[in-house]
DNA sequence: CCGCGACGTGTTTACGTATTCACATCGAGC
DNA sequence: GCTCGATGTGAATACGTAAACACGTCGCGG
């Protein structure tokens, strides 16, 4: 039987004890302690081979004695590097969520941290920028789509920062850029819809400035005109759900209804789900609907949306391999990875 | 006509020319490019009032034209301040993902960061604290309820470190502490589905070791038992959509089954509505679903679940309280905040 | 006309670590 | 037995800023 409580209390006690003392505890105090001086504790903590067992040994436990802990600030101050990345991102999106997590998990792997600089709208990047100059960061992912031209040559060739557009085709040129082939993803949507014997069609963008919604409009389009088919553009008017369940009001009913509607993005593709339906639709029974992205609630059984299934991690890997590897020669890599279609029951129209 | 390409390669050249010469400009640069003294271009950035305004001014624009841009970690290392604010999360979860933008924003607006320490699952808490002591944070947002006891105890009393608890019940005389009256919120909820009528529930809780999963049992539950109805509890074993849905087939059907469904999170509730949906059940006309957290997803047109929505933005401004206003009197404040029943049709019956 | 405070600026130091350089010790090789 | 290299450690310095302290100037009241 444990003991629970005592173990706790012993614990806090621990704590308590160390209150005041650990206060700060430096790497000083701890060569004093271990009877060494302060450049040898720096070496135990960053470079352990050079120092002789029996000391790094002594040093050890003179430092868990002590509650010694290594400051990152001042380390960072002295090597020139903070292991921290740095992310601008919209405040609010789905999408932007699923790549921070994933982002996240594979630099804590490294030892590395994330920090967050969330912009509401395009016209706080500015300030974002301000912010992400004065922590001297390792790297900086630059996302959304959002993000205008002129912000990305700010974070050119900035010394020790390597700054990398995430699905962001307007950087081409401009940054190092990692993104999902959108051309290539939404030409397979269409040609999958198309398949479903479709007649004709409507995309609802997300942002018509947005340099991703017109390249997915363009593969749609293209890949439909091959058809004879022709699309429509319709702009929500955002990345939300909202806006989809909006805009799926401005869809024409009657005989000009499409036969299918393309969504920009999949938040904006479930929103127009729930927006035709209460509409008095049928989807897929009346109308096909595809998205954009992956989105784990696209996979939700109550939508079980098609859509383009982007691979989040091979994309952050590829981000984090052009931050940190020293492949600095290779200027500026672009790489453009494909997407997955996903078959959702969205689009799987009674077979004719 | 504005020459955009023009523009952009003027800003483009700008960026280049200041490429390594910007390399490392620091306050000594700009002292000497303005000809005054270090500490008074430091004054200039960080207390302006005390400098004169045509030095001020004078310093300025030496700092624009080399491109200098305060260190942050410079500044940290000395004023024994970081301006970050870490969050120690669940690296999947759509709630916490809610709270984080919520954080980072309300952060953004006083000119601090959020830096994330997010773990995979319990065991990996530890690493993730040993991060958090190692960058100088000025507050810490502990958030999950699976983060044990002992790990809360550690975080106790650190210096210049404001830890807080974020929904975290058995944090509770431990550490300061903020969260939602999740009691009386599933009392609201179960009060709710009893005056729709029903004769039966279940619960079915997230992790039944988390401490807001069983505070919310017993508020439910209790409940209930005023009206003399029993509420056997079933655990999902997850926060996710999936251990809603898969748990909905451990329901009875049948005679047994219940009238209404709890779900412990909304999360959870949305899979269950699925999983119920796709046994061939109709919610609300066979079982009514509730759900807790008020996510959006919550109120999205296909499931417009019945849910106690908590108010994120009081709780995050409750938590900077506590990290920023220098009260440290009051030792251990716990604030704990009403939620909001939000009615969707997953609970309303045909009128009986 | 002197002294005193307010104001503006320069000088200096400290924050806590990593790293370079120098130095001491020790074993091996001829 | 002496040198040479390898190894382990200490002393000193630098990273870039903030803040304490000191100093000089100016305006004011007595």
């Amino acid at each position: 039987m444990i003991d629970l409580t005592g173990c706790i209390r012993s614990l806090l006690e621990c704590a308590v004890m160390r209150g005041d003392s650990a206060a700060r505890v430096t790497s000083h105090d701890v060569a004093a302690e271990a009877g060494v001086s302060q450049a040898t504790v720096a070496r135990v903590f960053s470079a352990p081979d050079k120092v002789a067992l029996a000391t790094r040994a002594r040093v050890r436990e003179a430092a868990a004695r002590l509650g010694y802990v290594p400051n990152a600030i001042a380390r960072s101050l002295k090597s020139q590097r903070t292991d921290i990345v740095g992310a601008v991102v919209p405040a609010k999106s789905e999408y932007w969520q699923d790549v921070l997590t994933a982002l996240s998990r594979r630099l804590a792997e490294q030892g590395k941290q994330l920090l967050l600089f969330p912009f509401a709208d395009a016209d706080h990047v500015e300030e974002a920028l301000d912010s992400v100059e004065q922590y001297r960061l390792d790297g900086l992912v630059l996302a959304s789509s959002t993000i205008r031209p002129e912000h990305l040559v700010r974070m050119m060739r900035r010394p020790n920062l390597r700054a990398v557009a995430f699905n962001q085709p307007a950087a081409s040129g401009l940054l190092p850029l990692v993104m999902v082939d959108n051309e290539a993803g939404a030409r397979d949507l269409a040609e999958h819809v198309v398949a479903q014997g479709i007649g004709t069609a409507t995309f609802v963008g997300t942002i018509a400035s947005a340099s991703t919604d017109q390249i997915r409009y363009r593969g749609a389009a293209s890949a439909l005109a091959d058809h004879g088919i022709a699309c429509p553009y319709l702009e929500a008017g955002g990345f939300s759900y909202d806006a989809g369940y909006k805009a799926a009001a401005q869809i024409p009913d009657g005989a000009d209804r499409p036969d299918a509607v393309m969504g920009g993005s999949d938040e904006v593709a479930l929103g127009l789900i729930d927006g035709l339906r209460t509409g008095g639709l049928d989807v897929p029974g009346d109308v096909l609907v595809t998205g954009f992205d992956g989105l784990p609630q696209a996979s939700w059984a109550g939508y079980d949306l098609t859509t383009l299934v982007q691979p989040i991690e091979v994309l952050v890997d590829a981000t984090l391999a052009i931050i940190f590897d020293d492949a600095r020669d290779a200027a500026q890599p672009e790489r453009i990875v494909p997407g997955t279609l996903r078959e959702g029951k969205t689009t799987r129209r009674g077979h004719g």
